[in-house]
Formats: structure tokens, C-alpha cells, sequence
DNA sequence: TGCTAAAGTAAGTGTTTACTTACTTCATTT
DNA sequence: AAATGAAGTAAGTAAACACTTACTTTAGCA
């Protein structure tokens, strides 16, 4: 009664039952007599396919780095056209839909930042740094045409990123349901819309200033925007 | 020759030499006896001053929360007034300032909720939810006031601080100075700026279309900053 | 000055950990 | 149908782990 797979279909279910405890409680806190378990493997049949804990735990962070052409869903918005607001609400659905779908890798490559193993710079570079500089072309592209104020272009993209990650993250790590749980539709476009238009009223007279409207300059300054 | 501490002395020694292995390793990354050796002391004398490791994990999370006023300065900043930029970028230096003053703590919590020990949530509400709800409850009065348009106030808190808090972390965890360092006055300004005013210029018609330039409005606006 | 309580320690304990060894089972090839 | 090699396993091992025990040292006070 002991199914017996091929090397590489074991492989791939060690590695998936792997991840999930990786993800959930970090390197360090992850046995491999748990993978074992999990896997429904004896223990030292995860030794015969990985020689050791850590490599296993690259071969995942590898595969879920590399696979997928994760890369390109995000280009291809940026080259899609459309308003400002349709493909700034795409990129943050985009993002949202991907953390919800794999939360477990989302939570797998925070612990490994965190934990700041060798690799985890390699990995900023694979999964992070390659959505700013293409956001942040597009953002420079779209200020030399006038479209966009003349804002450090690295840093109002990762104001962006930012924006939906943490969202994400909030939601993740502490929120389950209990928190407020938001539409993802909704917080994209939302999002979106706060960081193209701001949250200033547009047009007409803004009523500027915060708190005391009293004591300075309330009367003084009806408007005069931004 | 060996240093006789008072035994509240000696507790705040260890505290802080273990806080500091917990923040760059995790909590089970960092073994009793690295502590020990950390604070030069005899691993039994630990066991004397915390009754067990996860003891004295807490008793550095909770210390670090509930510690400083660090509800106070924010609460400060939202009822002292001041226009609206002027409010957000002073909560936003505050965050960075406050990071970069402790790192280790920031990492530490990031730790714990990725751990999701079963404290994590409650450091939520004292370490995060709190800022929120200071920050949504101001957004909201604005929005009542016409200061502000009509967003969700807690997603848009979110956002805001989501900016602020994912460029430390970025800038910390991947960082280090290699990827373009910024200042921070200049990025407390710059975000706070971008949530109250957006990313597409005011006043005058915006170029609000992305990509295809082409087709609608390239030649229209000269520019016009602001 | 001598007593006491607390600070401090050397040398453990049992358990858990990543990893091995020496063996069995079985699908495929010739 | 015998040989082969890879899939699978029971039962380890040495090291590392959190935590104890049984003891010594010393500051402060009567």
C-alpha cells in the first residue's frame, strides 16, 4: 500500500508540503521529521532527494523565484495603455490577487528577508527591485510627458508598492477576517485613485490646512490649492 | 573580577543583549547560551532572572511596547495643528526617525508576527492598530470638514502609512546602502505629498491618460508644475 | 563580625535536532 | 527469470537545545 512515486514527483510533493510550514513558521522553525510527517514520507527519504535542510529549503525559494513569468503580467499593464487610473488599479489587483493566491510564498520571502539568509538580496533583486524600475520608467516617462508632477520617480513607486503591499501584509499577518476585511477590487482602486489624485479635493477651493482653522489661517487663505 | 550586578540591573543587561540576537535571528534562531555569552554571563544565571526563554521574549516585546510614549507623539502632532502637509510629513519623519532609532525593535515585531506567537496579535492592536485609528479618526473629521475627499479613512490611513513604513523596511531589510540611499526629511515630504496631492498635476487639465499620449493630449500642455 | 539572602557558577539532564546506516521492496531491463 | 538500481524504511547517532541541580561567593545589615 506505500505509493511509490518517481524521484521527481516526490521531489515536487516534498518541496509542497515543505513550503507550507516554511511559510508558516520560518526556517529555524521547521523540523524536517514535520516535512516528513507532512509529506507522509519517511524521514530519511527526504535526505536521499535533498542532502540537507537548507538546500531544500533554496530549491523552494528558487523554484518560487524563478517559475511563473511573474515578470511579465506587470510589463505587459505598463504597455497596455489605458488611463493613469485603469493601469495603476490593474498593477495593485494584480499584486493583491497574487499575495492572496500564494499567500504562503509571500510569507515564505518575508521570513527569508527577515532571517536575511545569503540569498535574500538575490532575491529583493528577482521579486522586488524588478517592479520598481519598471514602474518607476513608466512614472518618469509620464512626468517628462506632463501627466505626472515632478516626483522622485524610485520613491513615489515604491509610495505605491508600499501602499498595496502593507495593505496586504496588515491583512495577512494580523487581519484574518477580524480586522475589517476589505473588497481587493475595491482597496485597488481605491489606492490607485489616492495616490494619482490625492486625497485633497480637486478643483475648486480646497480647504487646506488641518485641525485649527481657527488660529492662523483660516480666513486667510480660502484656497489657493497645493 | 566578575561584575556584581543588582538583580534589576542585571535583568536589563540581559534584555538588551538578547533583544538584539532576537531581532537578527528570530526567536528560535537565537539560543540561550548565544545570549549568555552576549551579556558574559553563566547561561544558569539567565534561567535565574527569566523563569524561561519565551519569558524573557516577552518581556522584551512587551517592554518595547509599552515603554516611551509612543502614542503620545502622534496623537501630539494630529492636535497641534498645522496645515495638512505639514501634519503628514511630521508623522511620516516621526516613523522613520523612530525606525532608524531602533531597528532592531522594528525587527524584532516584524519577527514576532511572522512567528505569529500567540501575543503577535495583541502587538498588533498596541503597536499598529493604534496609529490607525489616531490617523483614521483625523482623516474622517477632514473628510467632514471638505478637506479631504471621500475615502474609506482606515484604507487610506493604511495607505499612508503603508508608504512610509515599506520604504523603511525596504530600505532596511534589503537595503543596507547599496540601493540608493534617501534622506529621510526628503522622503517624509515627499510621501506625505504625494498621498495629500496625487501624482497627477492639479489645477489646469491634466494629462490624466497614460501610455497613448498620442492620441489625446501630448501637445496640449506644455507643463505647468507645481 | 558573623549571618543571611541574593548574585553567581560548573557541570550536569533529558529531549529534540539534522542527518546516517544498513537494510528491504519492487519496477524495469535483458 | 535473474540482475540491477532506484524507491523506501527502521533504527539509529552525535550535537545542540532549553533548562536544573547543587554548590560557592559576596554585599549589606544586626
Amino acid at each position: 500500500m506505500p505509493v511509490r512515486l518517481s524521484a521527481i514527483d516526490r521531489r515536487r510533493q516534498i518541496m509542497r508540503a515543505a513550503s507550507g510550514l516554511f511559510a508558516r513558521r520560518g526556517y529555524r522553525g521547521t523540523t524536517t521529521r514535520e516535512i516528513a510527517e507532512r509529506a507522509r514520507i519517511n524521514e530519511a527519504l527526504l535526505f536521499r532527494h535533498f542532502p540537507s535542510k537548507e538546500k531544500l529549503y533554496w530549491a523552494i525559494v528558487e523554484e518560487s523565484c524563478s517559475a511563473r513569468g511573474r515578470r511579465l503580467k506587470i510589463d505587459k499593464i505598463l504597455n497596455a495603455g489605458g488611463s493613469d487610473l485603469e493601469v495603476f488599479s490593474s498593477i495593485a489587483r494584480e499584486f493583491l490577487a497574487r499575495n492572496a493566491r500564494d499567500t504562503e510564498l509571500t510569507r515564505l520571502l518575508w521570513f527569508t528577508a527577515l532571517e536575511s539568509h545569503s540569498l535574500s538580496r538575490r532575491f529583493f533583486r528577482t521579486f522586488v527591485a524588478v517592479y520598481y524600475e519598471a514602474l518607476a520608467a513608466y512614472i518618469r516617462r509620464r512626468i517628462s510627458e506632463g501627466g505626472f508632477r515632478d516626483v522622485d520617480p524610485l520613491l513615489s513607486a515604491r509610495g505605491f508598492l508600499g501602499m498595496v503591499v502593507y495593505h496586504f501584509l496588515i491583512q495577512e499577518l494580523f487581519g484574518g477576517n477580524k480586522y475589517q476585511t476589505f473588497d481587493s477590487e475595491m482597496v485597488a482602486e481605491t489606492l490607485a485613485g489616492v495616490w494619482l489624485n490625492g486625497m485633497q479635493p480637486r478643483g475648486k477651493a480646497a480647504n487646506t490646512n488641518g485641525r485649527n482653522g481657527h488660529h492662523a489661517a483660516a480666513e486667510k487663505r480660502p484656497n489657493h490649492d497645493n
